[in-house]
DNA sequence: CTGAAAGCGCTAACAT
DNA sequence: ATGTTAGCGCTTTCAG
């Protein structure tokens, strides 16, 4: 069977609390070098693991981290899922992923998450929301970071400043002569008062230009699984149908890079040169849309610099619950490509 | 605090075990109705959870099935990732992701994962290798069920039936002119022996051509992760190199979807035009491929088919270790698009 | 500096 | 049909 810290007591000759002791570094206790040694070398030679469920039951903290996120897809989310299984991994911490994009029931799915398998702090990637209710409700008590574009300023937070890269896009677009910039935008609760939509409202009012929306339908977008059939695909639909019906504007900026692509892809059924009939920008700096021709414009966000930051504040958060709240906004960077510049590609 | 078992117990005017069993729902033992409807009553207006921590160190399971990967990136790995999620979820358990890309030390970092919170089960996707290896050194006494495209025989395994999805690419590339196919590959040691590869031998003799090989270095893609520069950007540089060395072959066929994004950009990089000058095909079906322009052919895998079969083998077997062993074969479907071909696109 | 013992919340014999 | 009790493997007072 397993080996258990009583195994490893008796083989070198000390009790369970000294193999505890040693095995935890205690610090306040002074146990002599020889024990120490011996413990360790009985320990690693029997290949011993302590067994995290004991450990969680004793101590009351399950070192593991909940990891909310939106829905687990090859876009932004799978990047930053990585990183952080990445980061938290190595200090020891599992990690557990809970996707809030059930809409219908993510409140109650949180709540049966947060109390079956109690987590020691969670990071919530652009969940903002989620988060406020969950607060609101009284559902969590172990502490949040919330990180990304979309964050809550009630707790810890490493923000993303999309409302700036979005306004660098809409002014860049602006620079190079378009004049009827549309903005695609899925039409879904979780998406409220979005800074990229601020901002194209905000620059756009400044420049004195007419607002103008493609909007992908909430029934698609709401709950977003593998299973479904992405957005890119109804971003594809949406301008096969709209710029028939309303005629091109001169530049779309996308909520993000999965909608970016299926806007690209539809530009080309219709026969629409990018950037010469229309310019492209994307949100969020997905890798492919390097690999489009011509190269998507996006807006890539500081992803790694975000995960480690967030943990950092974990951490301290779960070391003193006391310090004061942590805040930091990291900038997005906006990248010109072929699709919005004729200059690079 | 938490509300434990003895809360609602009291509460109820029952013994926990009692409670216990209502909320378990055991079935050897007979309840009067009246103290189930009573107990559960009180369970649900408490918000009453069981601590898994506590049951795990009871029963000696932990309703956590591991999830091994070779990594989480924007790739057909977070399709996989994101539908395990949902599918073993829904049946009650937690799932622990456990990446393997760190080739160095997987060993050594499973038997860490496995020792440190034992899994009642494992699902491996696309790991045959590993999975060996672990069975090897008796790293694993959980039951293992393997999935994809690189499975090991050794265990429970839903298979794909690459070979088959690869013969018919090659078949359809020599069909519609080509001669010259070419294969890229990743010279990485996790894929030794690989079923595309194999396919790719056996068809090109048979019907007399030369194979020839795109390869890229071992070292780009031994340690994938969130962080690196991706197979992407790798497979690019290889055929921008390439191609202006030894001149273009008439195809390329890519080991997966990703290399072929890359050899698409390269390609066009080099102003060769996709299909007249050269021919296209990935592996995987991921969706994006669908976006290009010309969209990129691919051999589209069953993925959601291959991981609630998966499932359920390894739900049969935590339930009764002594079934024969459980396999299955799904077909792969190579989806024909303009990149290799001028009729669709 | 080290050991003994209580207890974390739950399940599962074993009683009744 | 329900209650009592003995652990599961670990940490952590409290003794010594």
């Amino acid at each position: 069977m397993r080996i258990t810290l009583q195994d490893v007591a008796s083989k070198a000759n000390v009790s369970c609390s000294t193999v505890s002791r040693v095995l935890n570094g205690s610090d306040d206790r002074h146990i002599s070098e020889s024990t120490i040694r011996r413990v360790q070398e009985v320990a690693r030679e029997m290949n011993y693991h302590a067994n995290r469920a004991a450990r969680a039951l004793a101590t009351g903290r399950t070192n593991t981290v909940g990891l909310w996120t939106y829905a687990v897809t090859p876009a932004y989310y799978s990047v930053v899922i990585g990183m952080v299984l990445h980061i938290v991994k190595k200090s020891g911490y599992e990690v557990q992923i809970m996707q809030s994009c059930q809409a219908a029931n993510a409140l109650q799915q949180t709540n049966m998450d947060l109390h079956s398998w109690p987590v020691d702090g969670i990071i919530a990637f652009d969940n903002g929301q989620h988060v406020e209710a969950c607060l609101k409700n009284n559902l969590v008590t172990a502490p949040i970071v919330n990180m990304g574009a979309h964050c809550t300023k009630q707790t810890d937070y490493v923000g993303i400043d999309v409302y700036s890269g979005a306004a660098d896009a809409i002014t860049h677009l602006f620079q190079s002569g378009r004049r009827r910039i549309a903005y695609m935008v899925p039409g879904n609760a979780h998406v409220q008062s979005d800074p990229r939509e601020n901002a194209y409202i905000d620059v756009m009012q400044r420049l004195g230009l007419q607002p103008e929306y493609i909007y992908i339908p909430e029934a698609y977008t709401n709950s977003y699984t593998g299973f479904n059939k992405s957005w890119r695909a109804h971003a594809r639909n949406a301008v096969q149908d709209y710029i028939p019906a309303n005629g091109s504007p001169d530049a779309i900026f996308c909520y993000n890079d999965e909608l970016a692509i299926g806007v690209y892809r539809a530009l080309r059924d219709l026969g629409l040169r990018m950037p010469d009939d229309i310019a492209l920008v994307g949100c969020d700096g997905m890798e492919e849309t390097e690999y489009f021709d011509p190269a998507i414009s996006t807006i890539i966000q500081p992803y790694e610099a975000m995960c480690k930051r967030a943990w950092k504040f974990l951490q301290n958060r779960i070391e003193d619950s006391s310090i004061p709240q942590q805040k930091a906004l990291l900038k997005p960077k906006l990248v010109v490509r072929g699709s919005s510049c004729r200059v690079s590609s």
